[in-house]
DNA sequence: ACCTGAACACCGTTCAAGT
DNA sequence: ACCTGAACACCGTTCAAGT
């Protein structure tokens, strides 16, 4: 009977990571299980039932965070409307977001440099982003008179590679310094770029 | 005699920190004392007479590493002639630099949102940084006809704003993903913004 | 004056004993 | 079947004893 203890052990993952993410927010590496198990009312033993380690929990954290805000991108863009990159991005920096899930965000891109299961799914999802980027940009590819020659995917698959790396730049600028928001940003790009 | 004792002193910080780097690079967060004390060749007690704790190494680290950066940005740039953004990260993203600096980098951003010591080195040198910039982008700003009303220091200064945004950015996608050169991440911007 | 390394408090992880 | 929490190995930090 897996049917009953999946969906016990679905919640309870989600119950542990859940915790753990407050703590994480709050304490970064120094994060210790001892205050994950305080957070989430369980024991230390029901964590390591439920996760590898603490380096599993990380993982399962990071792949939920960044599929949340991949699927609000896609549902945002979902009409087909023409959008240059400025446009794409100006829509999803306008999204609600945590500023604590940036902090952890980070913690996660200087994890990942050194943990490898975290690296992949880092990838996976960054590719995922990537492709959900370029979708929104493949009508504004369309027109572009440099892509007339088919080259409209591979300009709109660059363009998302692009939007994805100045995403990274506001969120590490967002999270460290706070020096711009996404308007400013943005427009000081389009006039530093103009050519 | 403060002479011999001071440059005793930081020496050993210097062995200390250079051998926290190596470790820091390999290891991330599960870097040890242990590990460290083995890579220089002393104790742990001689550590800890030289540093206050372990994050006292990071922040050591981290306030090197930045002023390198900024100086040969400076230097690069002291001819004064005119540099559009693009111009200036093209030099500045061409001059040489270590993977596993990247690494190390991205590992001070995660743990600046955590730990306040770290994340005030991490503020001051990134106004150091964007002050570099902005004077490298002075002659540009003011012949930008938008600046003509004497707005060109505003306008450098925002500028150079949005390219250290831009430069971090390019850092995280390099060091996770290593998706673009910096040419292309360029070239792929001017496409994009250009308006 | 500076260094060593055993000692201490604490952390991640396990596993015998409970329900 | 799942949970508990004491026990173990290891890590950051200290400090008495050495030179």
């Amino acid at each position: 009977m897996p049917r009953v203890s999946d969906a016990h052990r679905a919640a309870r993952r989600e119950q542990i990571a859940e915790a753990a993410l407050q703590v994480l927010a709050r304490k970064g590496s120094d994060a210790s299980i001892a205050e994950i198990v305080a957070e989430c009312g369980l024991s230390a033993g029901a964590i390591y039932g439920n996760f590898e380690n603490k380096a599993d929990i990380a993982r399962y954290i990071a792949g939920r965070l960044l599929h949340r805000k991949i699927g609000t991108l896609d549902e945002a863009v979902s009409d087909g409307a023409v959008r240059s990159p400025a446009d794409v991005l100006r829509l999803f920096m306008s999204l609600r977001r945590q500023p604590s899930d940036l902090s952890v965000l980070l913690q996660f891109w200087g994890e990942s440099t050194v943990d490898d299961g975290l690296h992949q799914i880092m990838e996976e999802r960054a590719a995922e982003f990537r492709d959900a980027i370029a979708r929104a940009l493949r009508p504004w590819a369309e027109v572009q008179p440099e892509a007339a020659d088919g080259g409209a995917e591979a300009l709109a698959r660059r363009s998302a590679e692009v939007c994805l790396a100045m995403v990274q730049g506001w969120f590490a600028n967002t999270a460290l310094f706070g020096w711009l928001t996404g308007e400013e940003f943005l427009d000081g790009a389009e006039r530093a770029f103009r050519g």
